[in-house]
DNA sequence: CGCCTCCGTTTTATAATATAAAACACCGTT
DNA sequence: AACGGTGTTTTATATTATAAAACGGAGGCG
């Protein structure tokens, strides 16, 4: 039994919205599918539950809610992130010959969303999908460094700040001074912080709405960083941050290469 | 019996697509929301069906669909156009003492969504929601001509220019010179050809992603603009429409003032 | 003042409908 | 060739959506 009448229902009456009728009432909204008042009744009061729909509380007028677009806005940037980002990924990994990680915050934790691997390699496993601490990593540290003040609170409330190796920075103050350190920067550093012998470097992504909602990271063994080689790593780093936020339709001061 | 079960399920369902989700399986939804494959399979069938979801053909994976993008670039409009729109039309109509409409394009005529009378108006009758024939007002040639070729041949399909006055176009030809005039101008009248002694201007309204959406016109007795008097009110018409354009996010070349 | 109508909502009995198990068909791997 | 995985289709069951009717509040009008 394929298509569900009641599903479909509810779909109707969302597309019954237009520039005509912006807002509809119960009754309105029967006549016109020709269903009982009561069966409308009910697939509203589904739908404003999930805020696909909502009420003027005076004039019981319903008209469509905010929902919709917090989901478009989702659809919008999950199809360019990951996409977009994939080619200036692959370039970064094959200039640098380093793994290169596309990562997003999730809680209280980054989340590897893509990678990229070296294209010489010898350990190739994928960590797409697993976690990251954020007070041990560079990704960590650029996501929650860029978050607003409220959102950054949420994120370290009753953060556990774990000690992952003899560098890793384990109470909040000294968090707080190297969040500090990173917004000046414009990237982040986790020199053996989360893994002993691996140092990663993180910078933030940019979406078209100007909030910063991922992060790309580069990683390699802390050998490689020796001395002054560490710096065309960050100007390249920094450069495919900039191509992809641009690419997403950030259009700001991208101006300090 | 409130909330409806299937709908219910069908929502949950859009909200499991997340950053770290952006595409799932039939299997996975099934375990996450412990409901049947069978279930699910139906219910994405009808997401599928209004496009509130998609299925990659190759993996048979699903992903959100556009109408959610649809739909909610709609919401976000309508929360503008007309509310937006509303102060500049009072604005509007106070310093020329004109009736000044809003309207927008339903199939093969245009409908007023606003209107404003002019401050020393006779008859007050409200022509909100009434319809207004295409070929022979300058709120159908404005929202025509900026349609796309496309849209304008779906528009103009068996349309009958029906003679209202003497001066009505009745033909198609000549409407499609009258269209290119338009264009030329970046506004369109109506000189009597839907009423006698009746004229009207009209100019587009371009909402954020830079489509016309709307039109809106100015109307007076035809003596209103004998000789000159009627270049201060197209300049002031075309100077509302780039204001409501600017407030609704439209961000392009509004140079000529 | 009370009647009347229209609204959204709630209730309730009925039967239509969504549900889940199982079988199916397909693909890739083993 | 057999298995484990996928998405899909089928089918029988009973859960579930449905619509009629009753409710209660709001506004208009005599």
């Amino acid at each position: 039994m394929p298509i569900i009448q009641s599903v479909d229902r509810a779909f109707k009456i969302l597309d019954l919205f237009n520039e005509l009728n912006p807002e509809l009432k119960v009754s309105e909204i029967s006549s016109k599918l020709s269903l009982n008042k009561s069966t409308v009744h009910s697939l509203l009061k589904t739908l404003k539950e999930h805020d696909y729909v909502r009420q003027d509380p005076d004039s019981g007028k319903y008209s469509l809610g905010m929902k919709l677009v917090e989901r478009s806005n989702f659809l919008m940037n999950s199809i360019d992130v990951r996409s977009i980002a994939k080619q200036s990924l692959v370039e970064l990994s094959m200039e640098t010959s380093l793994a290169v990680h596309l990562v997003i915050l999730d809680g209280q934790a980054g989340v590897y969303i893509d990678k990229v691997d070296s294209p010489t390699a010898i350990i190739g496993y994928s960590r797409v999908g697993r976690r990251v601490p954020i007070h041990s990593s560079a990704v960590g540290k650029v996501l929650v460094a860029y978050q607003s003040q409220e959102e950054r609170n949420e994120t370290l409330k009753d953060y556990d700040y774990k000690k992952q190796t003899e560098k890793t920075i384990t109470n909040a103050q000294d968090f707080q001074e190297e969040l500090q350190r990173v917004l000046t920067k414009g990237y982040a550093i986790d020199a053996e912080e989360n893994e002993p012998g691996v140092t990663c470097l993180a910078i933030p992504i940019y979406d078209h709405s100007g909030r910063v909602t991922a992060a790309v990271s580069i990683s390699a063994p802390s050998t490689r960083f020796s001395g002054d080689r560490i710096h065309p790593v960050i100007s390249k780093l920094k450069q495919t941050g900039e191509t992809i936020s641009r690419k997403l339709g950030y259009t700001s001061t991208l101006s300090h290469a």
